[in-house]
DNA sequence: AACGATACGGAACACTGTTCCGTTTGCCAA
DNA sequence: TTGGCAAACGGAACAGTGTTCCGTATCGTT
């Protein structure tokens, strides 16, 4: 997202701004029923949550591929975003890193959606794909730079080892019997050096 | 199906004749539906197919996953008779296994939307797996023994290979840009001996 | 302030799965 | 052969979806 037309280009004659406000809108209630009900989530749900008809709806993502790719988008930026965010509010960079890993989770939800809903368009799923490690691989970096500066953690790991890791342990979340969320959580509290044992 | 309740078991009482037939002539319809429209063929077009209604649909199978689950076993049963007696009528022994082999992929429709409706019940998939292979196999090392006996192909391809093969060419087809069918054609052509060239 | 283009809202339609119950039919016992 | 009843059938009716359409409201400009 970022600039979708901020003004320079000319072939997009630059919207209105109720309409760029309910875009906005309806794709932070899609992401959020997205994490609740998948990416099946019921069109009037969404509409719903936004608080916009369904006519708004379909004007702005004519189909649902449209919708996932956007969301996918959005949340990539806002997840990057709320990184230095966190860091900035958070008690301890560990505590940080936590949050972000977090929300990088339900990114994924997104993620995994995605590539059903594009299984013919491999084109856009790689692009995005792309897209999404050059934007958040930087991200984390900082993030784990930050909590291992400050002696948290162990400072042998990789942002990207870490992002694939949880990127892993989310495959067949919502699967019975099986918490992804709690695994990760797991890993990311094995992260820690261990407090009771003295330093070597 | 073969023989599902042919009288001695005694704890299913024995259906009624007219039901035995209408679930028979659902599960023609529904693999016939599959085909054309895939597993999620509509119920009401099965039905009508079957010229029955849909609650006799419902009563016969609940959920999906048995409807899918009853095609499979059924398309394992037909395609495995189909061997025997395509060896008898066609006039070749390799023309015999083409159209084996035919069956057999119409058959892999079924199994892949098996997978995606059992994504939770991995037992009964593998189950189901190992039957097709047990029952598979022998038949198709029947129709490979045959026409290699009169020379029409080579003979160092197993029969477990050249399903897993066929298996394997099908991944992915309604891909638009891939015929999955064309590419078996060519596998199977390709077990030809070369007639071009004399013997060696 | 007026006006035209843009965007909105939601009723209405189409299609699907699922349930329910009055009616029909096969089967067995008398 | 016939009577009866449990089993099975059929399809109307309901509920939840996606999608379209157009009268109405709003924005941005003159």
């Amino acid at each position: 997202m970022a600039d979708i037309d901020s003004g320079s280009g000319r072939s997009a004659p630059r919207k209105r701004a109720d309409a760029r406000r309910n875009e906005a809108t309806l794709l932070d209630a899609a992401a959020a029923a997205f994490v609740t009900s998948g990416v099946d989530a019921p069109v009037r749900d969404i509409a719903a949550r936004a608080g916009v008809g369904v006519g708004t709806f379909y004007r702005h993502f004519p189909t649902r591929a449209d919708l996932i790719v956007a969301v996918y988008r959005h949340q990539v930026e806002a997840c990057a975003e709320a990184g230095p965010t966190l860091l900035a509010a958070s008690s301890t960079p560990h505590a940080a890193l936590a949050e972000w890993i977090n929300l990088f989770v339900d990114f994924l939800v997104t993620k995994h959606g995605l590539a059903e809903a594009l299984q013919s368009d491999n084109a856009t799923f790689e692009t995005l794909h792309a897209y999404f490690l050059d934007r958040l691989v930087p991200v984390c970096a900082q993030l784990l730079d930050a909590a291992a500066a400050a002696g948290e953690i162990r400072s042998d790991v990789t942002a990207f080892e870490l992002l694939r890791g949880v990127g892993n342990l989310c495959i067949g979340a919502c699967q019975p019997r099986y918490d992804a969320r709690r695994m990760v959580e797991l890993l990311v509290d094995g992260l820690r050096r261990d407090q009771s044992a003295g330093p070597r």
